[in-house]
RNA sequence: AGGGGUGUAGCCAAGCGGUAAGGCUCCGGUUUUUGGUGCCGGCAUGCGUAGGUUCGAAUCCUGCCGCCCCUGCCA
């Protein structure tokens, strides 16, 4: 009896929207059952980070509920948009695992059946072609607490509506001199629905109509009736266009639209130290701050991927985060954690030392090499194991030696005993220094009977470190991202965000020391530099004979924020 | 009295009249051949605020306050 009640609880609860679809699926309001969304992003610049959450939302709405979901471009300015955009969102929208199979739509498809509608408007005297200029435009609009005026074209007679629409479509008047404009209410306090723009003449060539237009409808009059075409049952978007709504309502309930889908609308994902607007991302790449839309500390999908992130844990962040009406600002840590968490279960394991000190072992015989079986992923026994040459002389991390430690301190330092990572416990026996008291190398002795990392006596060591013999080390340029904003809010302070830039966003580390393996690495891999972080070979530069890896996320790091503490 | 939204912990977010879920962060402890991971524990007498209704209010009612969005021939 109490397990019912007890299952109930353990039910994740379903956010706004999934009540509102299954409410109406519970009472017959979705035609057949079949839930249909659509992912409408206009093609004029790169998705980034905050578009997950759409994507994520549309199409994971639409195969929690067995329906499905709409690719549709919405192209409607193209002064704007262009075909690499196209495809640059289609590449990242696959990447996130997600397949709109046939149904990949344009609102440029429609232009045809959008004309025959206005046309149908007009002639029911519900759309009229005003010949204001755009400033007059602005004065007879009105203001939000007054008012607009009706346009002295409002009651222009049905004919010549007609005939000069059909004149716009036929490029006879220039840019400007007309436009198709419905026939509202100038007194509505809601702008939008004060005579709202329906067509402006634009000799723009489109990036799929070519020159075949010179007219182009406007979005509050596209995109509902683009939905209803495609039968879409859920229209959401975010929480700007609430205002749109009852323009949407309007569009959609014009006489001969057979379908009525609905808008809903929820809060885009912010996440502080981010940038997410497309002109301020734009003008990073414009003034050369980053290299590109996917630099690996951009927030675009392109960045990302090229950063390491995993399309799982993105999938997994943006279902953390949920949806809401309330404009919020997730913390970057949760990012972070979701990348660390999918990178924990599946990067392999490999040791590389970043900022190398030398290590001389002085009673292990200089011609002897051994070959180590490490594990790959400690995570998962299925990665399976490979092997790392052991020698005399090896590298291990300037942190992990102090001559003299500080207190907590359990790496190596002369008299103590650590381990290195698969191999043999060493005890440091002396240093080596320049004549400025630089330290060049530390000699060790080690323990013959402690391969593999434990000895027959089961004593311990408190420290294990990383290492990589010094004879077979290969070297890489490796990239070190951090945030590219020092504040949570970049401008927040002073109003320009170039003030806010991270001079450390990128370190370039062109000395570190690489096990063997990692020859063989290639872009896509998930790799953990151990006690490092996870790491990724750089999608565009990296090659077997000039390795270069990204760091995607540093592992968390316990002992630094206590020395931080200390200090 | 312009319109539309929205206020639950440092950040997200459940809750829908029966006495504040969960995650991240943070803080302890523990395990550990990664100072990683895992595991255990702690963190709102309080739900913007003031009243009201009720045996009982984050949930219902009223007033007030804060924050966000809207005056493109952009989407």
């Amino acid at each position: 009896m109490g397990d019912v009640e007890l299952d109930k609880k353990e039910e994740k609860s379903l956010n706004f929207l999934e009540r509102i679809i299954e409410d109406d699926l519970a009472s017959g309001r979705v035609p057949g059952n079949v839930v249909v969304t659509r992912f409408p992003p206009e093609p004029n610049g790169y998705l980034h980070i905050g578009h997950i959450k759409s994507i994520c939302l549309n199409f994971g709405l639409a195969e929690k509920y067995g329906g499905r979901c709409h690719l549709r471009f919405d192209d409607t300015n193209p002064e704007k948009e262009d075909m690499e955009y196209i495809e640059s969102i289609k590449r990242d929208i696959r990447w996130l695992g997600f397949d709109w199979g046939t149904y990949e739509y344009h609102a440029s498809d429609y232009y045809g059946q959008l004309y025959e509608i206005a046309l149908k408007l007009i002639k029911e005297g519900k759309a009229y072609v005003d010949s204001l200029t755009p400033e007059q435009m602005k004065e007879y609009r009105g203001t939000l607490t007054e008012a607009g005026r009706n346009s002295p074209d409002r009651d222009r007679p049905i004919e010549e509506n007609l005939r000069l629409f059909e004149e716009m479509h036929a490029g006879k008047h220039p840019e400007g001199k007309y436009l198709l404009r419905a026939k509202l209410d100038m007194a509505s306090p809601n702008i939008n629905m004060r005579d709202p723009a329906l067509y402006r003449i634009k000799f723009a060539s489109h990036p799929r109509t070519g020159d075949t237009w010179c007219i182009y409808p406007m979005y509050d009059y596209t995109h509902p009736i683009s939905d209803a075409i495609e039968g879409i049952t859920h229209s959401i978007c975010t929480l700007e266009f609430e205002d749109h709504r009852p323009a949407y309502d309007w569009a959609t309930s014009i006489d001969g639209i057979e379908h009525a889908p609905h808008q809903y609308e929820f809060a885009r994902l912010n996440i502080n130290y981010f940038l997410m607007s497309k002109r301020r991302l734009l003008n990073l790449v414009k003034l050369g701050i980053v290299t590109g839309w996917d630099d690996p500390r951009m927030p675009t999908i392109s960045g990302i991927r090229r950063r390491g992130y995993s399309p799982e844990s993105m999938r997994d962040f943006v279902s953390r985060v949920g949806v809401a009406k309330v404009e919020s600002v997730v913390d970057y840590n949760l990012l972070e954690f979701c990348v660390r968490e999918d990178l924990n279960k599946r990067a392999k394991r490999v040791m590389v030392v970043l900022d190398p000190l030398k290590v001389v072992i002085d009673n292990y015989p200089d011609d002897q090499v051994e070959y180590i079986e490490a594990d790959n992923n400690p995570e998962d026994p299925l990665a399976g194991t490979r092997l790392l040459p052991f020698c005399r002389e090896l590298y291990i991390e300037q942190e992990d030696f102090m001559e003299t430690p500080v207190k907590g301190y359990h790496r190596l330092f002369p008299g103590n005993e650590i381990r290195l990572k698969h191999a043999y416990y060493i005890t440091c026996t002396s240093v080596v220094k320049d004549s400025e008291g630089k330290v060049l190398e530390v000699h060790c002795s080690y323990d013959p009977g402690s391969k593999g990392g434990t000895t027959a006596d089961g004593r311990k060591v408190k420290g294990t470190s990383h290492w990589v013999s010094a004879r077979h080390a290969i070297d890489a340029e490796i990239r070190l991202y951090d945030k590219l904003f020092t504040t949570e809010y970049p401008g927040g302070t002073t109003g320009n965000y170039l003030d806010d830039l991270n001079p450390e966003s990128l370190l370039v580390v062109n000395n570190s020391k690489l096990e063997p393996s990692l020859r063989d690495a290639k872009p896509g891999d998930y790799l953990q530099f151990m006690r490092s972080g996870y790491f990724t070979p750089d999608s565009h530069d990296h090659s077997a004979q000039h390795p270069v890896f990204n760091r995607s996320v540093t592992l968390k790091d316990s002992w630094a924020k206590k020395l931080q503490k200390m200090n």
